[in-house]
DNA sequence: CTCCGCAATCTTGTATGGTAGATGCTCCAC
DNA sequence: GTGGAGCATCTACCATACAAGATTGCGGAG
């Protein structure tokens, strides 16, 4: 059952990676689950090679765990490692929300507020997909604005791990408080007023920890 | 010239990232040189196989550029990827020392103390390498004191790229400046004062930006 | 002398076969 | 019935061959 890749891509090996990701964190391959290169390779009709390759960066990405000449498993989610993936955000989004609120620019505020109403939208039409990109969005273009953008990158790639709990709970998080958050550092980047701004950064992340919690005891499974 | 590498390690494909990553950092590989897998793989004596994968790696860590079927280039040190890796730096650590700072565990003081002595008598000894290296194990054992060691992993890999400058460099830094700044630190620490052991890192860590400046005008060709 | 085209020769990407280590099962000894 | 040795069969690792795009330089046309 040959599954079919997009044909226009690069190479093989970055359309094996970008497949392999998406398969791991909708859960479609869960954590524990056994792969190994010769099965990804028949699944997919490519030759193991590209595979391998794929693996390893999935592998660097925290994602795979390649036991040589064993095996390779898709990585149990670590309660510790989502622990301090979230302190590293913290970190890097309190210093960036810091920086925009003591020197915003000039069209900053239109810019949040702008993408706080897109989400709205969203919200109203129950379209999670669009509202989950929209709140990166938001995310992102603080760091954008911070002038730190690159920044925002390295987060991207340790929030996958964050993404895999997220996607076990769909439907559970309240969007209507997500943006009212929102709001508020906005608001606060409006007053220019840095202490407020980091106090509800920091609210506004500490969210994932219950979430984290809750999680764990519904799929212990996919925890180490 | 077949370079020998160490024979009783993992793998090969592992070795040769270690070598190539010492050949980098150490500038024995240069900004702006051209690599080949078939090269490499001559001069180590091993396939192109494992050298392939190594490549896979260092690309991923912000070491190399791939450029399909062109060549594979080691990367110019970006002095804005730079600058946000010191933000990225700064952020965490900033975090981590006000984490210790606002709880100090009882032997916290104790293990900092020691570090700082060890580095006293590096420094008299003029034992560069160790004193870099004690200066690494100050900043780590500061993530451990925070329960957020892995964290400090992520600095470390970023690290890289300050440390390519910081090798140009050599003998401009003062490890005098230093060993006080670190004594500054852990007296905060000692006392409890979250405000000024943040202040004293703070200021630890910008000392790395007019390095970079002073980089950039002795060494243009090694930027881009 | 200049410019265009083609071919030799680089490069990385992919496929495949073989190797060694790890696992698990079978079958025999007791 | 139980335990252990050995073999079948997995795995990831490595080597090698081939493919295809990119570059370079040479030679001929103008």
């Amino acid at each position: 059952m040959a599954q079919v890749l997009e044909t226009n891509e690069e190479t093989i090996a970055l359309r094996v990676v970008r497949a392999l990701r998406d398969e791991i964190v909708t859960m479609a391959l869960r954590p524990g689950d056994v792969i190994s290169e010769s099965d990804i390779a028949g699944r997919y009709g490519v030759s193991r090679q590209p595979v391998r390759e794929a693996f390893i960066r999935l592998a660097q990405q925290g994602l795979l765990l390649i036991r040589p000449k064993r095996a390779t498993v898709v990585k149990k989610i670590s309660p510790d490692g989502v622990r301090q993936s979230r302190f590293i955000r913290e970190s890097i989004e309190v210093e960036i929300i810091r920086r925009v609120a003591a020197k915003p620019g000039k069209d900053a505020l239109a810019v949040l507020n702008g993408l706080i109403a897109d989400q709205e939208k969203a919200s109203a039409a129950n379209d999670r997909a669009a509202f989950h990109t929209l709140d990166e969005l938001f995310h992102r273009t603080l760091a954008r604005l911070a002038g730190v953008e690159y920044a925002w990158q390295l987060i991207d790639d340790h929030k996958i791990q964050l993404d895999r709990v997220r996607y076990l709970t769909l439907g559970v998080s309240s969007s209507q408080r997500a943006i009212a958050e929102h709001k508020e550092i906005a608001a606060a980047v409006g007053r220019a007023d840095v202490a407020a701004a980091e106090q509800a950064m920091r609210e506004h992340l500490e969210r994932a920890e219950v979430l984290l919690a809750q999680t764990i005891e519904d799929f212990p499974d996919y925890f180490e």
